[in-house]
This record gives C-alpha cells, sequence and structure tokens, in this order.
DNA sequence: CAAACAAAGTTGCATATACAACTTCTCTTT
DNA sequence: AAAGAGAAGTTGTATATGCAACTTTGTTTG
C-alpha cells in the first residue's frame, strides 16, 4: 500500500455520481429515480415502515427522508398518512415490482461487469465504515 | 463471496453520505462544506484550470460544475472571468491553504481508523470503476 | 390526569447534482 | 473574413441532501 493517501470522500463522491447514473439510466423509462426506486422497493419490502427507521437503515438525514417520501406521495405512490408507517398504492406497487425487476437485472450486470474483487473490495470497506458507524 | 448481492448504487451513496458528513464537520469552523474546499484545493494545485477539466476529473456535470464555482465565486474566492480558468482570490488562497491543512489531519486519521484492508478494498473497487469509465 | 420530556416528522434555508436546451467561444476550412 | 462545427459554459427545471428550528405525537412520571 503506497504512502500516497488519496482523498476517501472525494473518491467515494466521484464513485457514487458515476454509478448512480449508471442505475439512474436504468430507471428513467419508469420515469423514477434510483433514489426513488430504492425507496419504492424498501417500502413494498416492509410495508409500514417508519420513516426514522429508514432514516437509520439508509443513513438519510430525517428532514431529507421527509421530502423523499412526500415526493412519493405527491406522485402517487404512497397513502395519505406519512406519520404512522408508509404503505404503497396500488400503482406504487405495481411500479415497485417493476423497478425490482429492473433493479436485479441491474445490479446482476454490474456485480459482474466489475469482478468480485472489486465487488469484495467495496464490501470490505463498507463493512469497515458501519462498524464504526454503530459507536 | 455470497450469492447475495446487494446493491452497489445504494451502498455507495450511502457511504458518501457516511463519509462526506464526516468531512463536512471538519471543515464547518471554516465556513465550507467538504465539496467546496475540495474544489479550492484543485484550483490551488492547478491555478487556470478550465470548468470542463475539472468536470471530467471529478465526474461531475459540466452545469453541476458551472453552478459549483458560481457559487465559490459569490463567496469571494475565485476571480473574475470563470470562462477562461479557474484562479483563486488572495482570500481564496488563504482558505485553501486552511482547508489543505485540515484535509491532510483529518483524511489521514480516516485512512488509519478504517485500517488498509478497508481503504485497499475501496482503492480496488474504485479502480475497477474507473478503468470501465474511460471507455 | 397534567406537565414534562423524548421521539418523529416538517419546514426554512442552503448546497450538490443531473438533463435538456440555449449561448458563447474557438477553431477550421473555404 | 464568413460560415459552420464542436467545445465550453450557462440557465431552466427538478431531485437529493443536510442543519437548525419548529410542531406534533407519544411516553413517563409526579
Amino acid at each position: 500500500m503506497n504512502a500516497e493517501t488519496y482523498c476517501i470522500a472525494g473518491r467515494l463522491r466521484m464513485l457514487a455520481r458515476i454509478i448512480t447514473g449508471r442505475y439512474n439510466d436504468a430507471f428513467t423509462h419508469e420515469g423514477v429515480t434510483f433514489a426513488q426506486a430504492g425507496l419504492l422497493m424498501h417500502i413494498f419490502a416492509q410495508p409500514g415502515v417508519r420513516q426514522a427507521e429508514l432514516s437509520k437503515r439508509l443513513q438519510i438525514e430525517k428532514s431529507a427522508m421527509s421530502r423523499d417520501v412526500q415526493l412519493l406521495q405527491k406522485k402517487g405512490w404512497l397513502t395519505d398518512n406519512l406519520r404512522s408507517g408508509l404503505f404503497l398504492t396500488e400503482e406504487g406497487r405495481l411500479l415497485a415490482k417493476r423497478c425490482h425487476k429492473i433493479w436485479k437485472v441491474l445490479n446482476h450486470q454490474v456485480h459482474e461487469e466489475l469482478d468480485s474483487d472489486a465487488v469484495q473490495g467495496l464490501s470490505i470497506f463498507s463493512a469497515k465504515v458501519i462498524s464504526l458507524q454503530k459507536n
């Protein structure tokens, strides 16, 4: 390992921009961003989940989460009362299912393109960051 | 390596949020975000650099870059003509130097906290993504 | 029960980011 | 030099994100 310490934050942010772009492309024809699709899939998998729970799990600030879910609701994918658990509308459920299909194929493709060393590299990094996080 | 393929984009975005928060904290008392500090340091290191060049290097969309540099200018850290290369004002140079001191210490701390396996994991991942990018 | 407190959610404000469309700049070729 | 092409930069519009302050909701306790 060389002594030249590159910027962890800068690198991560750049990678997130690159990969987010790739995922966004895959979802454009459904009219959603990756961030929206991700939330929809989380809510689909756990109907009634609270904002606070998603906020912790995804490490998104609660006010950002509040606005994200308001947007999903405005688009007609979430039922009315956002304060007592999140539930998909029928339209939201259908969309979430289509997103999941897209995601599954795409994520598999990306895993293959990056090869297992790269993916494992990210896993190791991720595990370490998360382990420090929980303190 | 297990068969359960986690979401590369989701993971990266979460990590970027976590680490960005950490870096932002370190820069708050200078009144800059990490993103701003990073740009200042790049421009300090390469006076006269073009937006297009930074845009490619950091993989930030050109319109986003345009607004980022406009903000730096509004804050008094960049000289007038943004279309013919970016130059720091005296105030900008002083700030960039202070940011670099902060960054150096912080980035070193983070490298140590994460240990070399984690950092190397990110390097491997990063190298692979960037190699695919250049096609 | 009522006041106090804590947790959850929202809103004001600011920044970071992308895509599409437009403008400006630069260079080449005639 | 005029025209055209392509690169660079900007602007309109929308989303994603964070911090601080506020409101609402739920729990604890005197």
